[in-house]
DNA sequence: CTGTTAGCGCGTTCAC
DNA sequence: GTGAACGCGCTAACAG
C-alpha cells in the first residue's frame, strides 16, 4: 500500500554522477572532470566515462550544479506582453542563439505593470541566473537597484536609451517614429494624425517622435492624436480609425503605433471606400509579416529584433566564459519599409 | 587587487534561511517552518520570522529547495514554433494561470523536429519539473517514454487524439475543419480548395477533416489541394493563393490551414478584383483577431487555447498538491465563427 | 511548539 | 592523473 502511494509521482532518482562514475570504474571526481575538463583526463578513462554517460543516460542535475557553482544555467527573459507579435521574433532569436548551449531560458511577463516587474527580477535574483534579458528601458528605481546588483549581465532590448544598466541593445525608437512621419510629409501628406493603442512607454517615444517631426515641419497644429488604453489590435485599429474619421475629417493620413493598428485601419478605409494611398495615407511600425502582406502594403518600420534576441544572448554567453562585457549601448538601427499605402507621389 | 576581481559578477550573497532564523532569534528550521508551514509556529515566532524575511528581502534558493525536494517549482514547456502566433495566446493563458504561485515558466521550441523534442523532454526530466506542457499529441516513442517515466504531470495541449500520456486538453483538428468546410458548402460552395503552409501533424489533420468532409458530400472529386513547406504567414499565403488560382480557375472557395493564409488570400483576391464572399468564399483557422478585423471578416475555427493554458497550469497546480489528476482526455471544443468572407447565402 | 541530525547531487579545494 | 573531504542552502526525518 505504502509502496504504491510512494509510485505516485514520487521521483524516481534518474543516474547520477556516482551512477556514472561506478560503471566507469572511477572516483565521482573523475567522472566529474571527464566531463568539464576532459583535457585533464586520460583519454582511456574519458572514455569509460563518456560510454557509462552514454549507457545511463545521465544528465546532470541543474539544480545541484546551481547550489554548488552559486551560478545557474537559466537566462531570465522578461517581457511586458506575449500577445504583442513584436516579442515573438524578439524570442525566436534568443531560442535561437540558446539552442545548442547548456543554457535554459525561463520566462516571465510584467504586463506594463512597475510592481511586477519588480517582483519578477527579484525571484529571477534568487535563482542567480547567468544572465537576464530584459525588454524595456523603463525600469523602475527599486527594479534597477536589484538588476544593478544582480551579479549577471544585464541586457535592455528593444530600444536604447541614455543609462544602460549593462548592455542595451535596440533601436531609437523616437528617430524611427520620425523618418515615418518624415516620409509621410514628403509624399505630401499634410495633416497627418497618430492612431495609439495601450501607450506603454516606448508608444510614448513614438508619440513623441510624430510630434517633433510635425513641430519642425510646421505642421504641428492642431495636433490629431487619438489613443486607447487597450492593447493594440486589429480590431482595435478599427475602432480608432473610425472614432479618427469622425473627429478628424479632414485628416490626410495616419501613423499609426504599430501594425496591428494599421492593418485596422486600413480594412476601416477599404470598408468606408476610402481610396488607400489616394484619399489616406497609413503608415505602421515593427514591419510585421501582415504589413507587408497586405493589400496595398503597408510601410511600415523595420526594426532588427530577432538580431536583437540574438545579441543579447551572445552578449550573456561571452560573460559566462569569464569576458565581463563593457557596458555598452548597441544601436542596431531601423529601415523604413515604404510600400503602397503611403505611395502618393510618382513612383517613377 | 583579488578583490576587485572577485567583485566582477561574482555572486554576492543574497540573504539565506539562516540569516533570516539569526535575526528572528531562532533555528533555521523554525524559519523554515514558518515559511512553510505557517499554522505548526507558534505567531509571535511567525511574526518575528515574517519581519526577518521583510528586512532582508529574503527569497529562497530555488536551486537548494529542488535539491532538498528532489522536486523542482519549474513548470516547463514545449512548443513547436514561437513565431505562429496561436501559441501566444496559449502561453498568455499559462503565464497568466502561474501568476501568484511560486512555479516558475522554463520554455524550449522544438521547430517541429523530433530530435530537438526528444533532446529537450531529456534536458526537462532532469530538473525534475513540478509538471510539463507540450503542445503536441505527436510525439516519438522514444519521447514518450521518458515523458511516461518523468515523475510529474504530463499535459499535452492544443489538440486531443486517443493516448493521453497524462492529460490531453485541446479540440479534434479533424472534426474543427470539417465543420468549416460543411459551413462552406451550405453556403453553396462548391468547388473548394485547400491551402496549406508547413504542413505539420496538426495541419494534416486539418487537411484531413477537409477532405473527409468534401466525400461525405460527393465534392471530393477532383482535390484541389495547394501546399508549401514554408511556415505559414500572410504573404505566403497570397502567393498560395495567386499560384491556387493559376492551378483551379474554376474553384468557387478555399479553406485555409489557418487565419494567417487566410488573410494574405483575401488581400489577394482584393488585389485582383476577385469579389470575396460572392466569387470566392474564404474560411481560416484558430480565430485570430487579424481575422475578426479584416474587412470583410474572415470565418474562422475558434479554438480555446487561452483555456488551454489555464488549464494546463491548473491540472498541474492539482498534482503539486498531491492530488493525482486522473489520465484524462479534455476537450475543450470550437466555435464557427461566420463572417462576411462566406456569407454568400442571404442572411435575412 | 521547537531544535538536532543528516543528506539532496555536484563542484571546489586540497592531498596523493 | 586521480581521490578524499567539505560545503552550497534547504528540507525531511526524528527527538525533545
Amino acid at each position: 500500500m505504502a509502496e504504491d502511494m510512494s509510485e505516485i509521482f514520487k521521483h524516481k532518482q534518474r543516474s547520477r554522477l556516482i551512477d556514472v562514475a561506478r560503471r566507469a570504474g572511477v572516483s565521482v571526481i573523475t567522472a566529474s572532470r571527464a566531463l568539464r575538463q576532459p583535457e585533464l583526463v586520460a583519454p582511456e578513462t574519458r572514455e569509460r566515462v563518456r560510454q557509462a554517460v552514454e549507457a545511463l543516460g545521465y544528465v546532470p542535475n541543474p539544480a545541484a550544479q546551481a547550489l554548488a557553482m552559486a551560478r545557474s544555467r537559466v537566462i531570465g527573459v522578461v517581457i511586458p506582453s506575449v500577445t504583442n507579435s513584436v516579442f515573438a521574433e524578439l524570442l525566436r532569436g534568443v531560442m535561437d542563439a540558446t539552442e545548442g548551449t547548456p543554457f535554459h531560458l525561463q520566462f516571465a511577463n510584467t504586463r506594463y505593470q512597475t510592481r511586477r516587474e519588480e517582483e519578477l527580477v527579484r525571484l529571477f535574483a534568487a535563482q542567480n541566473p547567468a544572465g537576464l534579458i530584459v525588454a524595456s528601458i523603463d525600469q523602475s528605481p527599486a527594479s534597477r537597484a536589484i538588476l544593478t546588483g544582480m551579479g549577471c549581465p544585464v541586457v535592455q532590448v528593444m530600444e536604447i536609451g541614455p543609462e544602460p544598466i549593462d548592455i542595451m541593445i535596440g533601436c531609437n525608437q523616437t528617430e524611427a517614429a520620425r523618418a515615418a512621419v518624415r516620409h509621410l510629409i514628403e509624399q505630401g501628406y499634410r495633416r497627418i494624425g497618430f492612431l495609439g493603442a495601450r501607450m506603454d512607454p516606448r508608444a510614448q517615444r513614438r508619440l513623441a517622435g510624430y510630434r517633433q517631426e510635425l513641430e519642425s515641419a510646421g505642421l504641428a497644429e492642431p495636433l490629431r492624436v487619438l489613443t486607447t488604453p487597450e492593447p493594440s489590435a486589429v480590431t482595435v485599429g478599427r475602432r480608432l480609425m473610425a472614432d479618427f474619421l469622425a473627429q478628424y475629417p479632414e485628416a490626410d493620413a495616419v501613423f499609426c503605433v504599430n501594425d496591428d493598428v494599421a492593418l485596422g485601419a486600413l480594412f476601416e478605409c477599404a470598408s468606408r471606400g476610402l481610396r488607400v494611398p489616394r484619399q489616406m495615407g497609413i503608415a505602421g511600425f515593427n514591419d510585421l509579416d501582415m504589413a507587408q502582406g497586405a493589400e496595398p502594403g503597408i510601410t511600415s518600420v523595420r526594426t532588427h529584433r530577432y538580431a536583437m534576441g540574438r545579441q543579447a544572448v551572445a552578449a550573456i554567453l561571452e560573460a559566462a566564459e569569464g569576458r565581463r562585457p563593457e557596458p555598452a549601448v548597441i544601436d542596431l538601427g531601423f529601415s523604413l519599409m515604404v510600400r503602397g499605402s503611403t505611395r502618393r507621389m510618382g513612383g517613377a
